[in-house]
DNA sequence: GCGCCAACGTTGGCGCCACCAACATACATG
DNA sequence: CATGTATGTTGGTGGCGCCAACGTTGGCGC
């Protein structure tokens, strides 16, 4: 393997969306096997923590377009795992709610993404991992804000 | 703001990942300045630290595949940052080299990306920033060899 | 009540990045 | 010389993030 540039191997950011990539890759790969995606996952998790929820509300929760949750929640849906009624008080509303089969997948997802953390994380101390988590906890709670 | 799902918000991979989105928007927003885009940085940045090379290196240096090195130099080439001549040693070989515009470019393209660091760094301290530095770089070395 | 503005869902599109398959050419190795 | 391998090139795919536009529906001020 040639080495990479030192203009880029030194910056934060390059180590940052380099590193991403991986762990893209490692959530994808578990994701894959279930047949689905990242968005899959978010929007499932979201429903599964906070209930019944708009798509609107979805899309906030998890940082996605509202057209992006649009696609998900209707792939979602072909595959039994949500539900998408209409909101009898405000009309404009759809009303995603998860059911027992997208209970179950979220569990399988889960069990995928445990599985990539560990992957990702393999060669650091458990203290490591903290500090490193505390680390990104900053700056992206730093970033959403603005 | 509603907040985000647990089961993301504790990830590290996730963490990760929508830091890297952010990370990623800050630089290029630099770069689109300059009418740039990630790839021409990395292939210039790759050129001047090792001089003159052929595509197939720049993809391994810059983490790149062999379509998109082509795709990139071509752009270069056209706006004059590269040259792009065959090898005599090894006709199949392009070997691509820096220009002098193309150096100003690449100077340009750094100052947008020292300000995307400190943007994105901003609200840590220096002590602190290194240690993020440091693990990512663990974690990234780890992976590219796997 | 009416008009205006805001929110929602939906469609269609775009850009960046990562990646793959296939091919022709040229080199390297047996 | 035959075989394999590296290179450049073309064309295509998929995930993710994002934007503009439209029709529908609610809310609010007047």
């Amino acid at each position: 393997m040639e080495e990479t540039p030192e203009r880029l191997a030194g910056k934060p950011s390059w180590l940052l969306t380099q590193l991403a990539v991986h762990a893209h890759r490692l959530a994808s790969e578990g994701f894959a096997e279930a047949g689905a995606r990242g968005y899959h996952y978010r929007v499932l998790a979201a429903l599964d923590e906070f209930g019944v929820a708009s798509q609107a509300e979805l899309g906030r929760r998890c940082n996605m377009d509202r057209s992006d949750v649009v696609a998900a929640v209707t792939e979602l849906a072909e595959r039994g795992f949500v539900e998408r009624t209409q909101d009898p008080q405000d009309r404009r509303r759809n009303m995603v709610t998860l059911t027992e089969l997208g209970r179950t997948q979220l569990c399988r997802l889960d069990r995928a993404l445990d599985q990539a953390q560990e992957d990702l994380l393999g060669p650091l101390a458990a203290q490591d991992r903290q500090t490193l988590t505390r680390l990104l906890g900053v700056l992206l709670t730093h970033h959403q804000r603005a």
